[in-house]
DNA sequence: GATCTAACTAAAATCGTTTGTAATAATGAC
DNA sequence: GTCATTATTACAAACGATTTTAGTTAGATC
């Protein structure tokens, strides 16, 4: 392996110079440095991250903490990321978060012994106190898809809540009132600030909200396969809401893959979707575009906000000023496809 | 951040004698054991990696090399990797590799120079030569999803001809004969590999093979997208065979991406699946089992596969021995669902 | 041409480990 | 009790960079 000191050497310079020419920084001659730089092309030296994130105690890598990467939720997230970090010249390390907070806390600290200074978490074990504290220690620590209101300045974020809601003003719009809810079982807030988007406009337009037709998934060992699961969960929890025998004539999943589940539990049912039930998803994955009827959804912009979380903790290491503080909110939007019928007024 | 120093400082024994604890290695006295690890604990010591991997060279860390983490087929090679890089306690490492060979590479050494011996590849650009080179340098270094005789012993891959072969023989079974097949552009062995093995089974059969009733994708710029490329590239070439006027009852699609999309394209045309027209997809990803009709299409063991990848990385670093040489070859296996119809003899 | 300043370069300390060698302590044989 | 032998532990030199300090050279001024 060539070391800084075979091109001193070849240069008859000292190591100082080049490494002031490897980081163009400091002052060097012009023909110093030419002469440097040719020597280091023709020696193909390229300088040892090791010894480099040793002394300077930064390694130019970002961290992912994220579940589970066969998913294509957290695929998409991990893939924001990287574009974002091989841009700026980053590496990219993958936390390995297990199922629970000890995982996650594991994982960054792993990240950090390795000169991590910047880590992107989703985070869905942790308790608010645990990521506070973090955020204190690790001035790159960035959460997405979580909000903690005393941490906003590091939250990258989308409002569930307007999401339930104009999911569920797009099945108003469309005469429906009698609107099922299938929700997962999760431990973080999301399931809950979108059934209370729902709850809001049903209640703005004048509608008693029945809690009989909200099902929350009892399948709670499936959520750990991811995507996998999502569709089961949709197919069972869809089922108790067929056995239930309430009259419906929308059904909001908590997501794409529960709704795709339900979907097909009905249509296997004879139920015909639209023109029965209609259903509405939530996410925007791949999955809701390519099954027939195609999936109106809300759209979560994963990719985006990772991207965006990935810049804001570069920020947040390089510039510090006028980024803390900030606010990071993402806005869900409407995708209008087939799985929604519009029902004539009664 | 507390050092090896601290620790030793604190238990009154050498740096040393704190490294042999820490790695188990070389013998310490029992009691003088216990009293660093005590202490070790008390002040949460943790070795940092960085120094680590400066002095031995080596940093348990796994690399992947990888082209699209949003395609939940990769995200699965990924996760395989992960969950066993997790088991034996290393780190992951993401190469940023680009659509070409020169990314392909660069990523390896952006790897290599964070002295990351075991890296799995599943490379798409680069030559037979450029890989063979790059095996002899990197004994940790494992090809995933790809054959080169030469380095058979560090190749993990699926035996596509097989897979072609399986496919059209389940179709002639079902007694259709009028098979087209949707294939994709790549610059790789795969598509030619599965048509390989569809002319086998058909000649073996006694047919004669149409190369009319064969279709290339010509959506090349569509494969760098993932997933969200492959059902549009269906649909496409799915749409030149209708319009090619030909008779056909069946379709072996190039993976379910495409059998998707194509499965699509009829449907949307009042075609229907399978009564009119029988379709066979490839690699068994999640979206085959959600889409109605289901589809019957080939299991691609990535997860496996990745795993079997990641733990043959760690050995050929670890035992050396007995691990070169040998053959690490997977098979793929029908899986049937509802996507093939069973024509009466005529 | 001497002196002072500015522009650069050289040398050495440091980062937190590992590891080969030397020193010490403990054990056993006589 | 002495000496050889082995089991422990300490010392110190790497590893390959960065960075501070001290030093050299060249250019400018008079």
């Amino acid at each position: 392996m060539v070391t800084i000191k075979d091109v001193a050497r070849a240069a008859n310079v000292s190591t100082a110079t080049v490494s002031r020419v490897v980081r163009d920084k400091g002052q060097v001659g012009d023909k110093c440095r030419a002469k440097v730089q040719k020597i280091i092309k023709q020696l193909g030296y390229r300088p040892n991250t090791n010894a480099r994130a040793l002394v300077s105690k930064r390694s130019d890598t970002m961290g992912i903490v994220t579940p589970n990467l066969s998913d294509p939720f957290f695929g998409g997230i991990a893939q924001g990321i990287e574009e974002v970090a091989r841009q700026m010249q980053y590496k990219v390390m993958m936390g390995n978060s297990l199922h629970d907070e000890e995982g996650e806390i594991e994982a960054i600290a792993s990240l950090r012994e390795n000169g991590c200074e910047n880590i992107i978490i989703h985070s869905k074990y942790s308790s608010n106190e645990t990521l506070i504290k973090l955020c204190e220690e690790l001035p790159g620590l960035v959460l997405i898809n979580r909000f903690i209101p005393s941490i906003a300045g590091r939250c990258v974020w989308l409002d569930n809540t307007v999401g339930g809601r104009i999911s569920t003003e797009y099945l108003l719009n469309n005469n429906h009132k009698d609107i099922a809810v299938l929700t997962s079982y999760y431990n973080n807030q999301d399931p809950h600030d979108r059934i209370r988007g729902f709850k809001m406009a049903m209640e703005m337009a004048g509608h008693t909200v029945k809690d009989e037709l909200i099902f929350v998934s009892d399948l709670k060992q499936v959520i750990k396969q991811g995507q996998n699961g999502g569709n089961l969960e949709g197919e069972s929890t869809a089922k108790r809401l067929l056995e239930s025998g309430q009259k419906f004539t929308a059904i909001i999943a908590y997501n794409d893959h529960m709704a795709v589940g339900a979907m097909n539990l009905l249509l296997d049912n004879g139920i015909r979707v639209p023109e029965d039930v209609s259903i509405i998803g939530f996410d925007n994955v791949y999955v809701s575009m390519i099954v027939r009827p195609q999936l109106t959804t809300i759209n979560y912009p994963v990719v985006q906000m990772a991207k965006y979380a990935a810049q804001l903790s570069i920020d947040l290491t390089k510039d510090k000023e006028n980024v803390e503080n900030k606010t990071h909110l993402f806005m869900p939007e409407l995708i209008e496809r087939n799985s929604v019928y519009h029902l004539k007024e009664s």
